[in-house]
DNA sequence: TTCAATCATTGACATTCTCAACGACCGGTG
DNA sequence: CACCGGTCGTTGAGAATGTCAATGATTGAA
C-alpha cells in the first residue's frame, strides 16, 4: 500500500498524513485565494456562496441555512449585506408566511456571474499543481466526502 | 470531461463544482470528527497539531507558527495550554537564547500516541464513503495543494 | 559599539461560531 | 372555533479564532 513514509517530511510525519489537516491547510489555501478574487467585487466566498444559491435555487432563509451549513443567524446578516446592495431581495413564501425567500435581483445575477468567473480563475490558479484529470478527481472525491451526509 | 453536470444538485449548482466549497465543508466535517474524537482526552485538532510537532519535530514556537501557518500570539497561547498540563515544556535553543524550542514531556509524548490512534479512527469514519485506493489518492492530492507553497 | 532585524509575548480589535430567547406564524387536536 | 406544540426569522450575548501593532530581550552585521 502506498503511504506518505517514504515521502519528505513536510510539516511533521503523522500531521502529513493526517487528511483533516491536510483539508484545513488546503481549505484555507482556497478560502484565501477566493476571497482575493472576488474582493474586487465586493464578495468574499461566504457571501458568494449565499448569492449562488439565491440565484440558482432561490429557497427559503431556512433552507439556505441548512443547505450552508450557517447558522440562522448568520443568514440573516449575510442576507441583510447582500439585500442592502440590492443584489436579493427577501421575497414572502406564499404558502408560509413565516418564511422569506431569498431570490437574486437582474442586479445580483449580473455579480454572479462575474464572481463565478472570479472564483473559477481562483481555482484554475489554486489547482495549478494538478492536472486536469486530477483536478476531476479531486471534485469527484471532495463531493463524495462533503455530501456524504446527503442520502 | 468528466464534470458534476451529469450528477444531481446537492447544493447549488455552481457551488457543488466549487473546490474551495466542497473543501471547507469537508474540511469542517473531518474537524468535527477529529475534535469528537480528541474531546476525551482533552485535546483539539489544534492543539493536537501542535503536540504533534512537539512531539515529532521539536521546533521552536517560529518554526511552529510557520508550520501551522498560525500567528505567533497563538502559538503563545496553545504551547501555554499544553505546559500548563505538562505535556510539553519550553527549552531554550543553547544558539539563540531568545528561541524557545517546544518538546513533549514523557507525558507528553504518551498522550500524542493515544491522540494519534484518535485521530486515525476519525479519519477512518470520514473516509468511509471512499475505497482504500482512493483514501490514498486523495492524501496524495491534498498534500500537493497544501504544500504546493514548500518548494 | 551601534543598529536594524528577529523572537516571544502582550494586548487590542475584527470576524466568525454557537446558543438562547422572542414574536409571528404554521399545522393539527379537541 | 380556540388552543398549542413546533417552526421561521430575528436579535443579542458570549466564546472561539484570526489579525495586527507594540515591546523587551537578543541576535548578527556594519
Amino acid at each position: 500500500m502506498a503511504t506518505a513514509d517514504d515521502a519528505p517530511v513536510r510539516v511533521s510525519p503523522a500531521l502529513d498524513a493526517d487528511t483533516s489537516f491536510l483539508l484545513a491547510r488546503a481549505s484555507a489555501l482556497a478560502a484565501t485565494a477566493g476571497n482575493r478574487a472576488l474582493s474586487g467585487l465586493g464578495l468574499k466566498v461566504r457571501s458568494y456562496s449565499v448569492l449562488a444559491l439565491a440565484a440558482e435555487v432561490g429557497p427559503s432563509q431556512r433552507d439556505l441555512a441548512e443547505r450552508l451549513r450557517l447558522d440562522p443567524s448568520q443568514v440573516v446578516a449575510l442576507v441583510d449585506g447582500l439585500e442592502e446592495r440590492g443584489l436579493v431581495e427577501r421575497r414572502l413564501d406564499p404558502s408560509d408566511r413565516r418564511a422569506r425567500i431569498v431570490v437574486a435581483t437582474p442586479e445580483g445575477l449580473a455579480l454572479f456571474a462575474r464572481a463565478r468567473e472570479a472564483i473559477a480563475g481562483a481555482q484554475r490558479e489554486t489547482h495549478a499543481p494538478l492536472t486536469e484529470e486530477e483536478q476531476v478527481a479531486l471534485g469527484d472525491l471532495l463531493r463524495r466526502l462533503a455530501y456524504a451526509d446527503l442520502q
